[in-house]
DNA sequence: CCTACCGATCGGTAGG
DNA sequence: CCTACCGATCGGTAGG
């Protein structure tokens, strides 16, 4: 309803309210990724911010509310942390490469104390249905997509041996990602990051058509 | 405090009381294996029993031995479709095979019907801490093992290349089968559990010394 | 195994 | 944003 025309003042500042809102989802997205999005409850939220349950809910409207934009405030976050610093590598091997390394960072530095959010919330709503079920799901179609994408370009620059199956690649790479998200979670242990890299490190040199600079022989 | 001593009638039939129990169980993973282990309450089971909550109770005591039976009961069953049918195959490459195969058509015939219980619980209470966490963590690492030890015989017999991490093969197959678990719950697709029998396939022709009968060449 | 209950917490509402 | 409340459900208990 509210025209773009701002007057004199331009464009406004944030609001307080709008900045509130940011935060009570940055707090969300904290507790989800530990607790689940079904952890996730409004008195849970309401105590860790420090207000009253009512104080939170008035933002949302709704339980299904708050869940769906604390999905979509995650989906931010995973950009602005994985896809976002990979696509400062160049297109082909290299970004395919700074892809998984953008993603094992992001797992180790605890940008979720829970681990990679989506890893969770992907075991924890597949078998269900509903928005959440179908918001995970065109996620995790996109990141398979991201993957198989930056495979194409290297077969196409010739990175990559021509007769490599890309989308069997992307998977096999996607497992090992995922599968290091649960054990360093599940684990606790720096080294389980190591065996990812190692693990991804290799299917991707059994498809390579140059060796890397460094590499012997 | 029993004697083995049975008497004359030898050992007693499994009473009701036993069966009872054991019926409560199987209908808890099933609960547990779509809703969670956090999803699985005392009354939501006697509701699916149709007995009264605290019938549910009595047998349990408290709700953390209830979840702590349904995750051993969960694991008696991975037992006997995934680990006990592919014992059946020569240990070495057939086994490591074997293990693969028999993971994906558990997943596949909905043995529980959210998919792979352990899948599901792990990424559940991977970042918690208690005694499921310590379950689970167990039952990961034994898993991980049993992949392991069928690839190190693989290797022993020269049906891998000898030069093969096999830790790093264990991880890749792991990977390619949990996120095969994932993807076919997800997506609900009989051809993503291709696509991952596809990618298990790959990784072992990658390091298999002899090509398989009816291979091609 | 049952009914009947406990205090705590759930999502949500009323009224300010 | 608050207090105060609603009915439903939670894990657990008492008493049979």
């Amino acid at each position: 309803m509210a025209t773009h025309a701002g007057g004199s003042l331009g464009r406004r500042r944030r609001s307080d309210g709008e900045r509130t809102h940011a935060a009570i989802l940055e707090r969300a997205t904290q507790i989800a990724s530990v607790e689940g999005i079904d952890g996730l409850t409004l008195g849970r939220l309401a105590d860790a911010l420090g207000v009253s349950k009512s104080g939170v809910y008035a933002h949302f409207g709704s339980k299904q509310q708050l869940q769906l934009e604390t999905v979509q405030a995650a989906g931010a976050v995973f950009e602005r942390e994985v896809l976002i610093p990979a696509r400062r590598s160049a297109a082909g091997l290299s970004r395919l490469e700074a892809l998984c390394e953008a993603y094992l960072s992001y797992v180790e530095r605890l940008v979720f104390p829970g681990g990679c959010f989506f890893a969770g919330l992907l075991a924890e709503v597949d078998a269900r249905t509903g928005p959440i079920h179908d918001l995970v799901r065109e996620g995790e179609r996109q990141w398979s997509r991201t993957l198989q994408e930056a495979a194409a370009e290297a077969q196409h620059r010739g990175e990559i041996a021509g007769d490599t199956d890309l989308e069997l690649l992307g998977f096999q790479l996607q497992g090992c990602l995922e599968l290091g998200n649960y054990h360093f979670v599940l684990y606790r242990e720096a080294r389980v990051l190591e065996r990812a890299r190692l693990a991804v490190t290799g299917i991707l040199g059994a498809v390579r058509t140059a060796p890397a600079r460094g590499d012997s022989a």
